[in-house]
DNA sequence: GTTAGGG
DNA sequence: CCCTAAC
């Protein structure tokens, strides 16, 4: 696509958009047509500076006034989801179109007004994605009729009570004339000028006021409006026919950069040329910086020319091939809250401005880093809003626990990656078998193990939070499932032993007892011979009173190997021996032997 | 690592 | 049989 000069054949009284360098009376010639070309064939993210220009009837090319170009800010800011080249697209229908109008008398004015602008307030997120409607009402708006004028003022009645700046007295008086043009003819030495010259050439470069008072900002400003360059110079610089002429370049450039670091924004009317969709980088700005620029213009707020924003927009220009960091994001955050909060005096709009503001902030870009490298994200909500955020196994905070390092040692799979891997293995194994013995009570077991420890945790009231968020969170995930033991029924036999270890050696020995009396039996644990002594236990006083009273102990458990009751009266002895000794177990180590002839005599077993 | 105890 | 705290 040939870079098209649209603002030269544009039909008297419209308004275009040109380079900011590009205002020239030999309309013919545009200044930096050929580095705009670069930017069209190398789709440099390298923002131009367009200003607002009107032909006039003889082809010149002016700037635009003041309400042209707080007409054409708003418009265009609000749908400000535009790359350029879409811009040259429809300049060059309009173009088409002016020339349709220029024919017969103008029978519609695409001015934005009021109700049109409240309107599109809740439709501002979708323009990202409505490009192609976005253009067709950028159409519309890049062009502004002046036969209009009617509605123009309408427009103008109702931005400028909330838009202050446009009519701050303070500013100068200059407000309704035309700026004064002479003021950038011929050399001009910025340095030399007034805060308020400089305004008055801002004016007469962009065609609109500032408020600004920072004269370096205004020079740069001016200097970068007048050459279509960034790389100027604060200061002693010199422009000669919209070309830098001065020096110090250099210490500016790299004052620049330096700024660059510090990450300030942009809001100022910046276009960037191309890029959108194949830059993230560049359309993470391009979008931030419109989306910024839009919410603010939305109310009408027309600060495009702040220092503090146009900086970033500054620097952002030159180096922009890294993406923010997530402590950039943050710091940005921090940045633009004051930034907002300084000028946006309805506090009523801030959550509507955070929520643009995060989620094209905060969603790209945690998947990736600058070197493109890809991180397993998982949502969460942050603050209400649902972000990426990377996926990271939840460590306790506080004192690991002890049982965390064999926990760990017997799961070599504590990183995220790991446990992924082997859950994944686990269900897909699982799932192959179906629902088999562990499928089955995996989910129910998880909530009712959750829902019960919490409860225990609960009357309790000792455990912390923490405890629980992670017993709730990480175990069930990693754990549960993968290391599950196959059941094994208690045979007799093994309940012979174990009483027999207890006698022995005392409960509570479990280690010893399984070392001595289950050697044989690897699959029982000391926690194994404990449960199953405690479970006993409790047989002897549910079975034994029922057998006493002639009940049928069957009858209560019949899918139960029943324990017979002389193993059973054993099992109450010992415990009662054992609760009577209290500490003192040793003797039934030694005293086992005959406590067992005794008590195997009584239970006539064994 | 072992034990106690809740689940 | 699991899980955890406490030792």
């Amino acid at each position: 696509m040939a870079w098209p000069r649209w603002g030269e054949r544009a039909a008297a009284g419209k308004l275009a958009l040109l380079p900011a360098g590009g205002v020239d009376d030999s309309h013919d010639t545009l200044v930096n047509k050929s580095e705009e070309n670069d930017f069209e064939k190398k789709g440099t993210s390298d923002p131009v500076v367009y200003r607002l220009v009107r032909v006039e009837g003889d082809g010149t090319l002016v700037p635009a006034t003041e309400d042209e170009v707080l007409q054409f800010d708003i418009s265009f800011i609000m749908r400000s989801q535009l790359n350029f080249k879409k811009i040259n697209i429809i300049a060059q229908e309009n173009r088409l179109q002016s020339l349709d109008d220029s024919l017969s008398p103008p029978s519609e004015c695409r001015v934005i007004h009021s109700q049109h602008s409240d309107k599109l307030l809740p439709e501002q997120g979708d323009n990202v994605t409505r490009q192609d409607n976005a253009s067709t009402e950028t159409t519309k708006s890049t062009v502004l009729n002046d036969s209009c004028s009617a509605e123009k003022d309408k427009a103008d009645a109702c931005s400028r009570p909330v838009c202050d700046t446009s009519t701050d007295p303070s500013v100068s008086g200059v407000n309704s004339s035309m700026p004064d043009f002479s003021i950038l003819r011929g050399e001009v030495c910025l340095d030399d000028l007034t805060i308020r010259e400089l305004q008055e050439a801002f004016r007469a470069t962009f065609g609109r006021q500032t408020t600004v008072k920072d004269k370096i900002w205004l020079k740069r400003r001016i200097t970068m409006g007048l050459t279509n360059s960034y790389d100027v110079p604060s200061s002693g610089c010199v422009i000669k026919d919209y070309k830098i002429v001065g020096k110090n370049a250099k210490k500016d450039i790299s004052d620049m950069d330096e700024r660059a670091k510090t990450g300030l924004r942009a809001t100022s009317l910046v276009i960037y040329p191309g890029n959108e969709g194949d830059s993230p980088s560049s359309s993470y700005y391009q979008s931030e910086d419109q989306q910024d620029s839009s919410k603010r213009v939305k109310r009408v707020q027309i600060h495009n020319d702040e220092p503090q924003g146009n900086l970033l927009g500054e620097q952002c220009t030159n180096k922009r091939t890294r993406k923010p960091t997530k402590r950039y994001i943050e710091e940005l955050s921090d940045i633009e809250t004051h930034d907002s909060t300084a000028k946006i005096s309805s506090p009523a709009k801030r959550p509507a401005h955070d929520e643009v503001l995060i989620k094209p902030r905060v969603t790209p870009f945690n998947e990736a880093d600058s070197l493109g490298t890809i991180y397993p994200t998982r949502k969460d909500t942050l603050g209400g809003f649902s972000v990426h955020v990377p996926y990271v196994s939840r460590m306790r905070r506080g004192r690991p626990r002890k049982d965390f390092i064999s926990f760990a040692d017997k799961e070599p799979l504590v990183e995220p990656k790991g446990i992924q891997t082997a859950v994944e293995m686990i269900l897909a194994n699982d799932g192959d078998k179906g629902n088999h013995l562990r499928e089955a009570p995996e989910v129910p077991l998880k909530v009712s193990s959750e829902k019960g420890h919490i409860e225990a945790v609960d009357s309790k009231g000792v455990r912390n939070l923490q405890a629980k968020v992670y017993s709730a969170v990480t175990k069930p995930k990693i754990k549960r499932g993968l290391t599950r033991k196959h059941h094994r029924a208690w045979t007799l036999c093994e309940v012979v032993k174990l009483v027999d270890g207890v006698a022995r050696f005392g409960a509570g020995k479990w280690s010893e007892i399984r070392k001595l009396s289950f050697a044989s039996y690897s699959y029982r644990t000391s926690v194994d011979l404990k449960d199953k002594w405690r479970n006993l236990i409790r047989a002897t006083k549910t079975q034994l009173p029922a057998q006493k009273d002639g009940a049928c102990p069957r009858k209560i458990n019949p899918s139960i190997i029943p324990i017979p009751p002389s193993i059973l009266l054993r099992v109450k002895e010992l415990n009662e021996l054992q609760l009577q000794g209290g500490g003192f177990t040793a003797p039934v180590k030694f005293s086992g032997q005959d406590s067992k002839v005794l008590q195997g005599k009584g239970s006539g077993f064994l």
